[in-house]
DNA sequence: AATTTTAGCTTACACCTGTAAGCCATACAA
DNA sequence: TTGTATGGCTTACAGGTGTAAGCTAAAATT
């Protein structure tokens, strides 16, 4: 098994959404989050910044300072941290097994004819 | 959207591990868990008790009195607990995504010829 | 220049989780 | 019957997380 490069730490809930902003617009400033976040999500300015540093904390962000504020930048890409995310997720429910949770996972799953014929060209891709 | 009958609560890392042999077993003592566990996980008798208390807690768990011990059971399916998490996981990553969610994952995995079969008759099933 | 605003830094605090140890009453063994 | 082992019940304790408030120095405003 391929050892992780740089193990990517662990992102809780909250600074998920935090982090698919940041991921979304490349960098951001605090602001820029305060004012992404107004009215989607009632946290006070305050609760951003702490969830901000401790994504830097853990290594999770990168930052410079310019002028007297920091510009975060993400310090992973997000299909890799997805990708973990989905690893461990997988591992914990399913015991890794990952055809029986695709399955219940499609089964339950309301999918367009769209959909479906789209994960069937992935699935077609993956044969050739 | 139809309500969840009753909102099965959240179920921990470490609290899943038992959940699955108990889903497995159907019921169980702790020290059939503590029997069940040894030598995978290296979990004193006591933190295994701990957890299981929790577990009843929560309600995850039910349990009957026999002689001086409990038999526990689960107080939901596995799949419908199972259905709870790859929820809540996909709206927290994938922000409620499903198609991007298994792409990327089957994208990242290796399949086997047979197990891209499976999928496929999955999708089929669904589309007729 | 004096004052107000604001950025980041420090501190807070309760709840959840992982990981148990201690206590106590009762069932079992001698 | 009198320990002793063993259930469950109570307590512990540190680290992570959600959710901030207070402090301080420097920037912006008047």
């Amino acid at each position: 098994m391929r050892k992780q490069k740089s193990e990517s730490p662990s992102i809780s809930d909250a600074e998920w959404i935090l982090m698919s902003i940041i991921w979304d617009r490349k960098e951001t400033t605090a602001n820029d989050l305060i004012e992404a976040l107004e009215g989607r999500q009632s946290w006070k300015p305050k609760t951003i910044k702490t969830l901000l540093r401790r994504l830097s904390d853990k290594g999770v962000l990168g930052y410079e300072k310019v002028g007297r504020e920091y510009v975060f930048h993400p310090k992973f890409e997000r299909e890799e941290a997805e990708r973990v995310q989905s690893q461990s997720f997988i591992q914990r429910i399913f015991d890794g097994k990952t055809v029986p949770f695709v399955a219940r996972f499609l089964k339950d799953e309301k999918l367009s004819a769209k959909e479906i014929k789209e994960i069937k060209e992935i699935l077609e891709r993956k044969t050739r």
